[in-house]
DNA sequence: CAGTGGTCTAGACCACACT
DNA sequence: GTGTGGTCTAGACCACTGC
């Protein structure tokens, strides 16, 4: 962009255009919007590689360096992913080997990966309307369509979580629960697969509950037993919330851990 | 760097060497190092600015530009503070508008800022001798000197949250009850401008519990009321632990926040 | 005004992966 | 070897702060 004053498709100018932007922002922020765009519009795929930076930076008649810093920030926010000598791709949960994306629940002995992974059980799911509290969680209106799943996840036979999930009917028409029982990777991957919703974000609000009878009993418990109850909120592109997930977690033999930066 | 090799006064070559380095690391990757021992090393204090990015590039022979990704770095993980026409300045607990440095417990109605501060109660504050299980926490070993301290927190007159708090002798000699509560701000704070100990970063195990009959009296609530146990261990740099702490959460009008990215 | 961090560019070279 | 991302440099200009 010696001599070009950089003229990026989008309606902001530039700031190399010298003119007064009534909301100025950084070019590299200005390309970043874009390929945001491009991700959101599936112009590239989950698990695709994107152009190269060379390519992208021609595209938008910038320098690779611009690129460069817009694509830092989508990779630190986990939507790309680098990989020096082969490309830079499009985050997904499935072809991953983690098995959990938000679950922060681990053994108090050994780790995640030597647990092994849950068995799970579904135990109702169906096709339901809204309450106030969900149609607020998913930014919908009072008796819009949900689909609701309740499940079991086990840990060598000992049921240590109790969820309940809503999920805006509209984007995930005919979600049945043999394929969530019969899909064998982590749920937001057979999302990302079956529907094209690839979460984000999520936002958990967690407290200390007792079980009702109900939950008591999938759960094995006594109904004087403490368990963590954890509300999630969890966000596509943009924002957008997309499901809201309650559970209830078991945690005699297994622990929240957090790390705070 | 156009003629001179780097030099940067550290042990393992620069890249530019072009020697073969047995444990290859960036240029700016031991800039960073560097920056990191002088925070350490105290040569630059909490609130004051560090020198300009020409001055650093200068120091240590490197270009601006080598030296503004390593402090961008030190920035990201909260060590440094970037400000624009002014300069960069080593982090601080103190004179920072945030009242909890590492504290995730929000009211359910409102946030953490329209709260306004606890009420604080010393239980007790002492002397003693690690057990095994806080020796390993703060890699002490068992018997070394430890100070304890047990307090309570409120908000609007409720007790909220019952804090133990272990600290290594050593570090934080001579700390006393009267010590902790005068001091206005965060605990962190006090820390950092009467010790020196500033911490960075932190870990949190996460369950439900049920206090016993001493903390259920000091929170004023039932055995039978489900808690948050949160086991918190503080890192000073350089992952040394300085910090073990845990506390009882109520949770009926406050709920932990987490965001998962 | 000078000094600071923030952005943008252009070009060189390095490390890695595939073919 | 070719193409990718990763590092490093040098220089220009912009935006903000405070004298």
């Amino acid at each position: 962009m010696s001599s070009i004053p950089p003229s990026t498709a989008d309606s902001t100018p530039g700031p190399g255009a010298g003119l007064p932007a009534p909301a100025f922002s950084p070019l590299y922020q200005q390309i970043k919007g874009l390929i945001l765009q491009s991700l959101q519009a599936g112009e590239w795929k989950p698990g695709e590689a994107i152009p190269s930076e060379m390519d992208l930076a021609a595209r938008f008649r910038v320098s690779q360096g611009t690129v460069r810093k817009a694509i830092d920030e989508l990779a630190a926010e986990n939507l790309l992913l680098r990989r020096q000598g082969k490309g830079t791709f499009v985050s997904t949960h499935a072809e991953q080997q983690v098995q959990y994306r938000f679950l922060r629940l681990m053994p108090d002995r050994g780790d995640a990966a030597t647990e092994g992974p849950a068995e799970r059980r579904i135990i109702d799911c169906r096709s339901t309307r809204a309450n106030a509290e969900v149609a607020r969680a998913l930014g919908l209106r009072t008796g819009e369509s949900v689909i609701q799943v309740r499940r079991v996840l086990s840990f060598h036979g000992q049921p240590t979580i109790l969820e309940d999930l809503w999920l805006p009917g509209a984007a995930f028409k005919g979600l049945t629960a043999v394929q969530m029982s019969d899909y064998p990777g982590p749920t937001y991957a057979m999302l990302e697969l079956e529907y094209g919703v690839r979460m984000v974000r999520a936002d958990e609000k967690i407290r200390a509950v007792l079980p009702d009878e109900e939950q008591a009993m999938l759960l094995q418990v006594t109904p004087q037993t403490p368990l963590l109850s954890v509300a999630r909120t969890s966000y596509t592109y943009n924002d957008v919330p997309m499901e809201l997930r309650r559970g209830l977690y078991r945690t005699d033999s297994h622990h929240y851990r957090n790390t705070l930066g």
